[in-house]
DNA sequence: TATAACTATGTGCGTACGCACGTAAATACT
DNA sequence: AGTATTTACGTGCGTACGCACATAGTTATA
């Protein structure tokens, strides 16, 4: 008895809904970052020269382009990362990780991990786990290349 | 060698971050209807005499408690929902789906249903959607649990 | 029954968000 | 080279969102 489509997307959407203000809350209260805050500073330190464009930023984040412009603003008020000039486009900037970014998204990692795990992983099997990382990232890969 | 949790949590993450936009917008543009108004409209469809209160609404949808007041508000303006008082508490009030709110949710679902096709289920095998389903709901029951 | 504690709901208000637009730089075209 | 088109970015502005609080009704306590 194959599951209704929408039911599965549904699932997932309530996943999401459910989880994502609680992992926020939690951020924030124990290191006092929002969630985007640490999804932008984790997909910078997982860059290569740990920075990215704008543009790139906006691309690979949860964020929308356009916001990552404040966000970024915010971040380097807090000097967790800096706008570096890019030599080779005088349009773009590069959003660049400070050492006190790192710092703080090593600190803030634990907590953020934990909760993940016992709000998430702990509930799935191995084999759950992966297949549902493989499925995703197809999902994802299709998504990203019609675009 | 099993995935890192946060990779496919963070999986999820990209997935929701991209294609709720893209289906909103598809709603929108072709049935002037929200993603949430679409939401809210189906769980009330699901519910038993197709109504929920306030509260159930507000644990049900992906939009939260106080937000619901606002959304119904605007579908009851729209003349998709009803507001019913609720005879066994005064407090209460129902949200109930109105013939036309009925009529609106089928004409949108196949839009949105193919839209959850062509961006998701297409690109998983039966058997990784079922894996899907199952342990997001194995999340979902933990989550609503110890709330 | 009278009062206290609790629950369901709506609303004021500040924050987060993304679209539409403007600006500046790079690339394509002649 | 000079012009047009495209690209990267930031900002004004209106919308969506949820928290904190107020209100009214219900349940527990005495």
């Amino acid at each position: 008895m194959p599951e209704d489509v929408a039911d599965t997307w549904g699932a997932l959407l309530k996943v999401h809904a459910a989880l994502v203000p609680l992992l926020d809350r939690e951020l924030q209260e124990a290191h006092g970052l929002p969630l985007t805050w640490y999804d932008v500073l984790l997909e910078l330190n997982a860059a290569p020269e740990r920075r990215l464009t704008m543009g790139q930023l906006g691309s690979v984040a949860a964020v929308s382009r356009t916001r990552v412009s404040r966000v970024v603003d915010e971040l380097v008020r807090a000097g967790l990362v800096a706008r570096d000039p890019n030599p080779d486009d005088g349009r773009s900037a590069f959003a660049a990780l400070t050492p006190a970014g790192r710092t703080a998204l090593r600190k803030a990692a634990p907590t953020y991990l934990a909760a993940v795990r016992r709000e998430f992983a702990d509930h799935l099997t191995v084999r759950e786990a992966d297949v549902l990382a493989s499925a995703l990232r197809k999902v994802l890969a299709a998504s990203g290349r019609e675009r």
